[in-house]
DNA sequence: TCTGTACGATGGTCCTACCATTTCAAGGGC
DNA sequence: GCCCTTGAAATGGTAGGACCATCGTACAGA
């Protein structure tokens, strides 16, 4: 006696899942805009507030986005953002950084690991030239330049890793980092050093080593753990003056 | 001349975040039941339209959940899901199966490194308990009783590893798995060996031993990483004999 | 005690109207 | 001809009311 639940899927359960299935298969491309609400509650047979529903859900995990006055398009890159859900499982609480700063580190060690194994040819030469970059920034001590070159560097990486879920992982920790404004430590080792671990990192990638690019930057990133541990240890009072970067 | 930036913040975003503070800071427990809509509404001085729009958000991340004729409760597992972000990260194509375990295994050698690093004392017992369930399964060959304690085990490791957002993390790849159906390698190693090898981390965690509990959790896992890269070699049609468990 | 019914509360859906912004084309001044 | 202004239309954002579907509970009856 095997019944099959009764399905009672709510309308704009069904609404965003056929959205989705049309983002993803291409019928809906990055940055082009959606039929009006008003048109796609005629489309589904339902009304615009039922659309408007589907289409927060959509937002919300960053397949979509609404401009007032303009329309609903399709994000421009195609990453969903967990940043939102993943905010909301840590408390806003001392010690959140540092627990993101280790996830970071376990999934960029892998990142580094698969790239070395899998990077295409053709994504050497951005990844050596970003690492470069970090280089001469830090030799020319210029922060904003070397942060340009940091982002785009573990980014590339992430990217050569050929693996989805660790792009999705990465951009919501960034984006999680950007909202905290926590510069404050980010850079708190040198950058010289940094920099130099990112050449080093460039280098095993390009040699598809991935023991050693997988060790060094799980050391580049320890480095930064490290100092993040002492950070927290001091008395709030002391700990203005690693804030070194004020700007955005 | 300094002007504060005009809030032009969508009045829907704005009941999300305080609903998501209020809901934080144990306000609002789980299972407890929220105002009404049409309370909220009043009580934000918002339409019921803006308050669904609100709640459909939170319900997305796993914060909330409506019951109709009843009410919206708070969670009871205040474990919000990112899984659905995650899903859409990933086209439903070949391989995805194979990031999702190599995502598994770099943040579970992470949560077992620090669960021994960090574990109460009280999270000991438990641990070796489910580690033994899995061993007394396997030798009574018995692979229900096995999922059971293996689920419990990895579990009850990641939250001893006091690191909020591995939690949410490894609940969204569980559900994940879960939904794609994808016992199917799940267990394609021995599930002796298997057993034996929780046995060693839950010891490795009971005497503190991060690098060991690391170690023995990279192994675990890369048994199944590999037999799931062995079978996607195959071609499609001889993978069916994998797959031994069909039930749920 | 148990069962079924009735009623109220609540989320789900629909509809209409109006507001706020954006977009763009028509018009006017130079 | 070019640039700016202006205004209308389109579109998402918000409001409010109505009704439906479901749930929970209280109540009446067996």
């Amino acid at each position: 006696m095997s019944f099959r639940s009764v399905s009672t899927m709510r309308s704009y359960e069904q609404v965003v899942e056929q959205l989705t299935e049309r983002i993803h298969s291409g019928e809906f491309r990055p940055n082009q805009r959606l039929p009006t609400e008003r048109e796609l509650g005629e489309l589904f047979g339902v009304s615009r507030g039922v659309i408007r529903e589907a289409i927060k859900v959509l937002a919300s995990v960053g397949l979509v986005e609404s401009r007032q006055g303009s329309g609903t398009y399709v994000t421009a890159n195609l990453t969903p953002t967990v940043s939102r859900a993943l905010v909301l499982s840590a408390k806003p609480e001392e010690g959140s950084l540092l627990s993101l700063m280790e996830l970071r580190q376990s999934t960029e060690v892998l990142a580094a690991r698969l790239a070395a194994a899998r990077r295409d040819s053709e994504e050497v030469g951005p990844i050596l030239e970003a690492a470069r970059e970090t280089v001469t920034a830090a030799e020319a001590d210029n922060v904003h330049d070397f942060e340009d070159g940091d982002v785009m560097f573990h980014r590339l990486i992430v990217e050569a890793a050929r693996n989805p879920f660790l792009v999705t992982i990465h951009a919501a920790i960034r984006d999680i980092q950007r909202d905290v404004s926590s510069r404050v430590v980010m850079m708190a080792g040198s950058i010289t050093m940094a920099a130099d671990q990112h050449l080093r990192i460039a280098h095993a990638i390009a040699d598809q080593d991935s023991v050693t690019a997988a060790a060094v930057m799980d050391e580049h990133l320890g480095v930064t753990i490290r100092a993040l541990q002492g950070v927290l240890a001091l008395p709030p009072e002391d700990r203005r003056h690693v804030r070194y970067l004020g700007s955005q």
